[in-house]
RNA sequence: GGGCCGGUAGCUCAGUUGGUUAGAGCACACCCUUGAUAAGGGUGGGGUCGAAAGUUCGAGUCUUUCUCGGCCCA
């Protein structure tokens, strides 16, 4: 029998995918048709969904992390214009910063140049053209995940206009007098001679000199206490000439101990907290001690020491404070403050009336405000410092110990707290705490957790240190008034200075004369102009008023922010801030937060471990919509893992879809009908359609409701089920015999036609958002039209498309199905029969489905040649198998004991 | 070191206010098909719900401790 009877499924749709070719091709097309402009005036009026960028940093190629941010936010994007509304990704670039300073000094380093000779405006020059290079690079890798968005007029923080718009954005703050000076230790590195900002900070072991060092009671309400000493613990040996004041706790128990070993300290008596007498006598080795006197804490109060160094001019008193933050973990119970070199003495000298001076310069040298040791670098310090203390016979002992220590992300260098004047942003001032709390409660989180961790970190974060002594980034626009120390607070200036910038961008600060950014209201010599410039996350931080404000085509507040989870700690953070403090309320509606690309086994990707995996790497062996499945199938509450055979697995599942669109294809020829759903005479269709109607309809709810959640692995795995256990198991399978073996004008066949053109429409339009390049393709095969998949909107369906009565007799249906599948199944085992076409079934059924079952043919339910329906008194479903007898159709190949009724 | 979040079949995920024998798809095994064919169908095996203790008539679900992992902070 030759096959020009029967109607095989014909598709110029390939089996194979070849996504690595074939994507790039779709690319081009994207371009020639100029999808993004498509999308925009074809949506032109709707509602505005827009998804604002996180701007990454435009400095290496990108890297999971990444694809996962940029395909989350495409997936987002794309579900939002499919429903309906003006959806809007204008893509961003963070550009200031360290990293690329770093950058071009490593490449000074390389052909001995020296910074220093360097003019400014040079440097920086070469450090915008780095940062241009790359943000070339990231463009073309998001382009290659199928990133749909305004490529051609991206941001970034470097533009002259954001330049321009971050100085705005500070004389807001300026003039508000929330933006302050002030003089605070910070993490500072010597090497960089910078201070930090937190996310440059990484901790790593590090060994340091310890000591126990003396401090003799001059005067004290306790009387007893008057003539011992005070020993502190440190591992900083060279703060001692800092020395301010000693830090105890009222809540502590202290004892003096009498010592009686030979050597400095005989016949002396030392102060320590009584919980850690043993560590001390340990750790100093005492052989010889004698508990003398044990006090509460609080009588420590009013107190005065003199300073180890007091012969060696060290003349000044030393204070006993009180201090929370001394505990019984480590050391003496009495902690030695230095004012410029921690957080925690800064403010407890503060609170003192002891102020901080610079006692250490931005190179680690000691100032002339520190004796004896002035240009004497501090890493260098600590033997010589050891060395004094022991001249004076106060050091009780030292050591060395291994712990972790705040170092420098770039070049790995300890850090040291300093004391130097930098700008702050007051978070109480103007009540921006209050404020950003206030714009959290009002944020929608996806997921909801996020919520709690922004507002933790609000609630408990220091001002905001907005200045850095480095020179690639927004020059701090503030003049000082150098006879009255005020900030000159002008709104001309800063509008002047906004506008100059605007033109030719903020270089010219450091190469031009004061007297053109003041203009000609006042002197340039009466005024200090700033050379610090701005830290990074306040320039990121203000990318909502010159990208979501100033663009026409964007709306302000954000419909979204979407970034990882520790952005919480950074952009969502700095976002935050900026807005509420200048214009009162979060740039964003809603903030979702995606975890972190682990491996397999959910470890985190390092070159040590072996187990990253890149971008590229994907894109070469799989194809971008394989990647895009596995985010859309990942749950991105938590870390997403990924190896090669989370990956395989996916790329089975591709297959999979893939394959019931070519079904679906092949069967309608690749002629695809554009249908008016509301026309269709549902209870025309056989039972069966009706049915997948009304899974169509019910699985729509659904994919609506996944879709509003952002619950993208949910929504997948839906659709996933749909294609196997309802269309390639269950409809395709039952209706193949129609299909090839009915005659073309059949009501039968085409009522099938209809509802695969309907299930063909469907698929296409739900996975649009996700298999973005796949369904191109098709939507290219079916309609030459220069459009694009990406421009047609999610279907609406009918309301009687949905029949609950229907779809509970039908999953009944599917009940005795899989029973009938059994008894078939034990048959096939004993070699009785191969196909199921092998198979007739008798089916006894109880007497009150009668009137439901009766119609429905088994046979073709369960696809084998016969089945009869035997209806019985008080009968349990029972099914038996059998070998059908007869002779099978040439054609449909069911067997029959007489001829074929449909082929004879 | 501290805070937060998480750990359910090999994998990706469901699992309502605590309530039968913890589910799905994929993968796997075996079988069938050769008219979706580097496809398709059927059947089946597979879990100490990270570990332990507790509360309860009853715990994947609540509490505590531990452990592993991730993020943030120091």
């Amino acid at each position: 029998m030759s096959n020009s009877q029967i109607n095989l499924p014909k598709t110029a749709f390939s089996m194979k995918a070849n996504l690595p070719i074939k994507e790039p091709e779709i690319l081009e097309y994207w371009k020639k048709i100029d999808l993004y402009d498509q999308l925009r005036t074809s949506s032109k009026g709707n509602e505005k969904f827009v998804l604002h960028d996180g701007p990454p940093y435009a400095n290496g190629n990108i890297h999971m992390g990444t694809a996962l941010n940029k395909i989350l936010k495409d997936i987002i994007v794309k579900f939002h214009q499919m429903d309906g509304k003006d959806s809007i990704y204008v893509p961003g670039w963070d550009c200031h910063g360290l990293p690329i300073e770093w950058k071009i000094e490593e490449q000074y380093k390389k052909n001995k140049k020296n910074k220093n000779e360097v003019p400014i405006v040079e440097f920086r020059k070469e450090c915008r053209s780095f940062a241009e290079k790359w943000i070339k690079v990231h463009k073309s890798q998001f382009k290659r995940l199928g990133v749909v968005g305004d490529w051609e007029n991206y941001y970034s923080t470097m533009s002259f206009d954001a330049e321009a718009q971050i100085v705005r954005e500070l004389g807001k703050f300026l003039k508000e007098g929330s933006l302050y000076k002030g003089f605070k230790p910070v993490l500072w590195s010597t090497v960089e001679k910078t201070a930090l900002a937190d996310a440059e900070v990484e901790y790593q072991d590090h060994k340091s000199d310890t000591i126990y060092s003396s401090f003799k009671v001059k005067s004290s309400n306790l009387i007893d206490l008057v003539g011992s000493e005070i020993i502190i613990w440190t591992t900083t040996p060279w703060t001692i000439p800092a020395n301010k004041a000693l830090a105890f706790n009222e809540a502590l128990d202290y004892v003096i101990l009498e010592l009686n070993d030979d050597g400095d300290f005989k016949n002396r008596k030392i102060i320590v907290a009584d919980a850690l007498i043993e560590s001390v006598v340990k750790e100093c080795e005492l052989k010889n001690y004698k508990k003398i006197y044990k006090f509460k804490g609080k009588e420590l109060k009013n107190t005065i020491c003199s300073h180890p160094f007091l012969n060696l001019g060290y003349n000044h008193d030393i204070p006993l404070l009180n201090a929370r933050f001394v505990t019984t973990d480590q050391g003496t119970g009495i902690v030695h403050c230095a004012p410029s070199h921690g957080p925690d003495d800064f403010n407890l000298c503060l609170n003192n009336g002891i102020k901080a001076v610079e006692t250490v310069d931005g190179d680690g040298k000691y100032t002339n405000n520190v004796k004896l040791f002035e240009g004497i670098h501090i890493f260098k310090a600590n033997p010589i410092i050891i060395e004094k203390l022991k001249e004076q016979k106060n050091l009780l002992s030292n050591g060395e110990l291994v712990h972790s220590y705040p170092h420098s992300w770039r070049s790995k260098a300890p850090l040291v707290h300093r004391a130097t004047p930098q700008w702050f942003i007051s978070m109480e001032s103007h009540k921006l705490r209050d404020k950003a709390l206030k714009a959290i409660d009002e944020t929608a989180f996806y997921p909801s957790k996020g919520k709690e961790r922004l507002k933790s970190m609000i609630e408990t974060r220091p001002d905001w240190c907005v200045s850095r002594q480095r020179v690639w980034g927004v020059p701090l626009p503030i003049f000082i008034n150098k006879k009255t120390k005020k900030i000159l607070v002008d709104d001309d200036v800063i509008e002047n200075i906004a506008s100059i910038y605007e033109n030719e961008g903020s270089d010219c600060w450091f190469s031009d004369d004061a007297k053109r950014f003041l203009g000609t209201k006042y002197k340039a010599e009466d005024f200090e102009k700033l050379n610090d410039i701005v830290e990074v996350w306040f320039d990121s931080g203000s990318t909502h008023s010159f990208v979501l404000e100033k663009r026409e085509d964007l709306k302000w507040p954000a419909s979204m922010y979407l970034e990882g989870s520790d952005q919480h700690r950074g952009w969502f953070h700095s976002s935050l801030l900026e807005s509420c403090g200048t214009r009162g309320r979060a740039p964003f509606e809603s903030i979702l937060s995606h975890g972190f690309v682990v491996d397999g086994k959910g470890l985190k990707m390092s070159k040590s471990l072996g187990n990253v995996i890149a971008p590229e790497d994907i894109l070469k062996k799989y194809g971008a919509d394989i990647l895009r499945i596995w985010v859309a199938s990942s749950n991105y509450s938590e870390d997403l893992r990924i190896d090669y055979s989370i990956l395989d697995q996916h790329a089975d599942s591709y297959r999979k879809i893939r394959n019931t669109f070519r079904y679906l294809l092949g069967n309608i020829n690749d002629k695809f009908e554009i249908l008016d759903l509301k026309e269709i005479d549902v209870n025309e269709l056989p039972e069966i359609e009706q049915f997948m109607l009304h899974k169509i309809y019910s699985l729509n709810n659904n994919f609506e409701k996944y879709f509003k959640n952002y619950d993208f692995h949910n929504l997948y795995k839906e659709l996933l089920n749909f294609c196997t256990v309802d269309l390639s198991a269950f409809y395709f399978d039952i209706r193949k015999d129609t299909l090839y073996c009915d005659p073309l004008g059949s009501k039968k066949r085409k009522s099938t036609i209809l509802v695969l053109n309907i299930i063909l429409d469907s698929l296409l339009k739900w996975f649009a958002p996700i298999l973005s390049f796949t369904t191109e393709e098709i939507y290219r095969l079916l309609l030459n039209n220069n459009k694009s998949i990406h421009l047609e909107k999610f279907k609406k369906y009918p309301n009687n498309f949905q029949n609950e009565k229907l779809n509970d007799k039908w999953i009944e249906l599917i009940n005795i199905r899989n029973i009938c599948n059994i008894s078939i199944e034990e048959k096939r085992a004993e070699k009785i029969i191969g196909s199921s076409l092998e198979a007739e079934l008798k089916i006894e059924l109880n007497k009150k489905f009668k009137d439901i079952l009766s119609n429905v043919d088994f046979s073709e339910l369960c696809i084998t040649s016969k089945a009869e329906l035997i209806f019985k008194d008080n009968s349990e479903l029972k099914v038996i198998a059998k070998k059908a007898q007869g002779l099978k159709c040439p054609v449909c190949w069911k067997i029959n004991e007489n001829s074929c009724s449909r082929h004879s």
